[in-house]
DNA sequence: CGTTGAGTTGATGGAACTCAAATAGCGTGG
DNA sequence: CCACGCTATTTGAGTTCCATCAACTCAACG
C-alpha cells in the first residue's frame, strides 16, 4: 500500500531486505490482522515472507493433537515463514495474538531481488539460519529445565527482544495470555501462574496481569541457568 | 583426498552440492574421527560444512551447565554446521558418537560455487531451512510429550532416517548409548531403559542392547501422538 | 575369576499435572 | 457510576509421572 520505507522501517528486522528490495522494485503489501485471525494456515503453500511491524503473531503446529503447540511468537521487527521455502505446504498456522500490522513480501519478489544482489541472498541465508538457531534455543528452554527456569528464561528472552527495538527498559508487556505462554513452554497455565507469583514473592519480578517488571535480571538469569 | 564422487556419494545428502561443486572446482577433504573426538568445538569459528558419510556425530550445547545437552544426532548422509553462518563462533561442539567418516567442504568454496550457480544457492537455502524445521520437530518431540511418547518418537525418527538411505527395514542399530538418548530426549537413562522394556513387553519393539527391531510401527506411531 | 562399564530393575520423594473452587479484570448495558 | 456476566488468572488439594539413589545383571576383557 505505502512506500516500504515509511515511518518505523528503521526498527524493522526486515529493513535491509526492504532497502535492497526498493532497488529491485519489491512490492510490499501491508495488512492488518485482528486477534485470532490467521495469516496463513497449516497445509497452505506460503507464497510470502511476513514481517511483523507491530503486534504479535504465534506460529502453531496443529499436527500435534489437541489445540496444537506454539512453536514461536513473532513480535515487532521479526520475520515469519522463513523456512517455508523448504517444504511446499506450511506445517504451521500463524495466528495473531493481538491486533497486528504485517508486511507481506512475496517470495518470488525476494528471489528476484536476490538474483540481482548477492548481498540479499547472503542476508536471507543468515536470517534463515538464525531462525534455526532460535528454534534450538527454545529447545534448550524447555528441555532439562524445570518450570521456574522455563518461565525465567521466557521472561529474559522477551525482555531481550523488547530491548532490541525499544530503549532499554525493564517494563515488559506480554501480548499473549497465560495459556499461550504455558503452551509455548510445555507447561500448564496454572504452573506458569504459580511460577509468576513465586518469582514475585522473591521480589525478582512484579506482575500485574500482562504487565511484568523485571526487578532483578541477574538473579533471574541465575535461576534460568540452574539455580 | 579423493574425488568427490567416489563410491557412496549417491547416498550422501550433500551429493548435489558435490556435483555442482565439482563443476566449480570444489575441494573436498575427507577425514576420519574416532569415538569421542570433536569435529569442532563450541566457540570456534566453523569454516566448513561437514557432511557425514558414515557413523554418527552428536552436536552438544555445552553452555547449558553440566555435561551439556545434545541438540542433534547427525548420521550418514546428513549435514552438520549448516547454521554456523548465522553466528561467527559456533555455539555447539560436535563429537563423534562412533568412528565416522566425514566430508569437509569449506564455506568459502561453497560460497564461490553458489555465486556461479544460483541453483546451488537455492539448494543450500533449502538445506538450511530444513535444518531449522528439524530443530522444530525435535522441539515437538520433547515438549508436551511424556517419556514413552518421546522414546517412541525417537525410534520412529531413527527408523525413518535409516530407511531414507537403506532399503526399507525395521531392524535398527542405535549408534549412541542410553545416556546420549536420554540427554537428547530430556530424560534419564533409567527412564529410557524402562520405556524400552515397557514397549518391548507390549511386543511393539524388540531390544537387544543397541539393536532394536520395530515390530508394530503403527502402534508405535499411535503412542507417539498421544495414545 | 575378578574387574569394569553399560544397562536394567526396584523403592522413594518431589515436581508438575489434574480437577475444582475462588478471585480478579473487563466490557456491556442499565 | 454501578451491577452484571464473562473470561482470564490465581489458589488449593490430591494424584501421577519421572528423577534420584541404590542394588543388581550381563558381557567383555585381562
Amino acid at each position: 500500500m505505502r512506500e516500504s520505507t515509511a515511518a518505523g522501517c528503521d526498527r524493522c528486522g526486515v529493513d535491509r531486505l526492504c532497502l535492497f528490495g526498493r532497488v529491485a522494485g519489491l512490492r510490499i503489501r501491508r495488512i492488518r490482522t485482528n486477534r485470532g485471525t490467521p495469516l496463513f494456515r497449516s497445509g497452505e503453500r506460503v507464497e510470502a515472507l511476513f514481517a511483523i511491524r507491530s503486534g504479535c503473531v504465534k506460529e502453531v503446529d496443529v499436527s500435534t493433537g489437541r489445540d496444537g503447540t506454539i512453536v514461536n511468537f513473532a513480535t515487532a521487527g521479526e520475520i515469519l515463514s522463513l523456512q517455508s521455502l523448504a517444504c511446499a505446504p506450511s506445517r504451521t498456522t500463524a495466528i495473531a495474538v493481538e491486533s497486528s500490522f504485517v508486511c507481506v513480501v512475496p517470495w518470488n519478489a525476494v528471489n528476484q531481488a536476490s538474483l540481482s544482489a548477492p548481498r540479499i541472498t547472503r542476508e536471507l541465508m543468515q536470517l534463515i539460519a538464525k531462525a534455526g538457531l532460535e528454534a534450538r534455543e527454545s529447545l534448550a528452554l524447555v528441555r532439562d529445565k524445570e518450570a521456574r527456569q522455563r518461565v525465567a528464561g521466557f521472561l529474559l528472552n522477551m525482555v531481550a527482544r523488547s530491548q532490541a527495538r525499544n530503549v532499554s527498559t525493564c517494563e515488559l508487556r506480554l501480548p499473549m495470555n497465560r495459556d499461550d505462554i504455558a503452551n509455548y513452554l510445555g507447561l500448564r497455565s496454572e504452573t506458569v501462574s504459580r511460577c509468576f507469583t513465586d518469582l514475585a514473592r522473591q521480589r525478582l519480578i512484579q506482575v500485574k496481569a500482562k504487565r511484568v517488571q523485571i526487578l532483578e535480571e541477574c538473579e533471574l538469569r541465575r535461576i534460568y541457568s540452574g539455580a
